[in-house]
DNA sequence: CTTTGTGCAAACGATTTGCAGGATG
DNA sequence: CATCCTGCAAATCGTTTGCACAAAG
């Protein structure tokens, strides 16, 4: 706990930004998740409890830290931003049905060779997106859920 | 030119939907270009000579083509929603510098193996992009761009 | 003490919606 | 002629911005 605050800490500083309660709180919230979460989902977890932070600062906090590489936008589906605190390469599943987002390692699939572009373009990183069923909608692939019954 | 035509009419009639000149225009747009535009770009176009569509038809008719698989959203930057009616399986291309969007015919990689993915997860579809330097920004990588230089 | 971050509210831009009139099949 | 589409303007939603105050180094 108090480790993994302190280094957090370090990280910040070391990436040469101020370390605020709510910078903090943003990344560690970041950090502590793997569904990638929206604004509002992070505005929401950090004030479930006391009110921690503005939506206004939740953005500037993320913009700050996406400057500096800690972290990243994914973009899967229309009208959402969602945030990423893993910065290692990887690819992303995303269920068809309900929406949820999973990281795929990155040596899950073979490498793709970039070379095979035609010529005149130059590679440089890429990423695989995969659409299908989570383990949930794969299960019961046609039975409604809250979601797809509105 | 008149079969084209035609055969966007009977596209538009086979999917059950009506042929208005709204419509007509924004599908034959679509099928025109490979740039995959915005529709403020879209917009811009059908109305460059005089007016043809007003921005909520073209949203309107975007969604109609959507839902019958004519079209389809295509996300890679943030705040921006493109679309294609190339909707044969391929994948993307993206230059990081300028931000043109190509397409990547489907069999210029490897196949990627589904049933590599964790137990639980179905795998349907996956799409491949790739960041990189396009013909006009990968001679000059570093020369600066008009939008580089607000 | 200087610089940078926070919170609020207003501004903003892309997309959606309600509705009356018009075109399609 | 019943249904669906168009265009306009207002409404909505996520995100950005301006500014006064507070906190960090």
């Amino acid at each position: 706990m108090q480790e993994q605050a302190n280094a957090i800490i370090q990280t910040l500083k070391s990436k040469g930004l101020r370390v605020t309660p709510q910078r903090f709180a943003v990344y560690a919230n970041l950090l502590s998740r793997t569904d990638h979460p929206t604004v509002e989902q992070i505005l929401t977890d950090l004030n479930k409890d006391f009110p921690v932070s503005s939506q206004a600062t939740i953005y500037s906090s993320l913009q700050a830290l996406r400057e500096v590489g800690l972290v990243r936008e994914v973009l899967l589906q229309e009208g959402v931003s969602r945030y990423d605190a893993n910065i290692q390469p990887h690819h992303h599943f995303c269920c068809h049905q309900c929406g949820a987002i999973e990281d795929i390692a990155w040596n899950t699939f073979e490498f793709i060779e970039l070379k095979s572009l035609r010529p005149g373009l130059v590679g440089q990183t890429y990423e695989v997106t995969v659409q299908g069923l989570c383990d949930a909608c794969g299960v019961s692939p046609h039975l409604p859920t809250a979601e797809s019954v509105p």
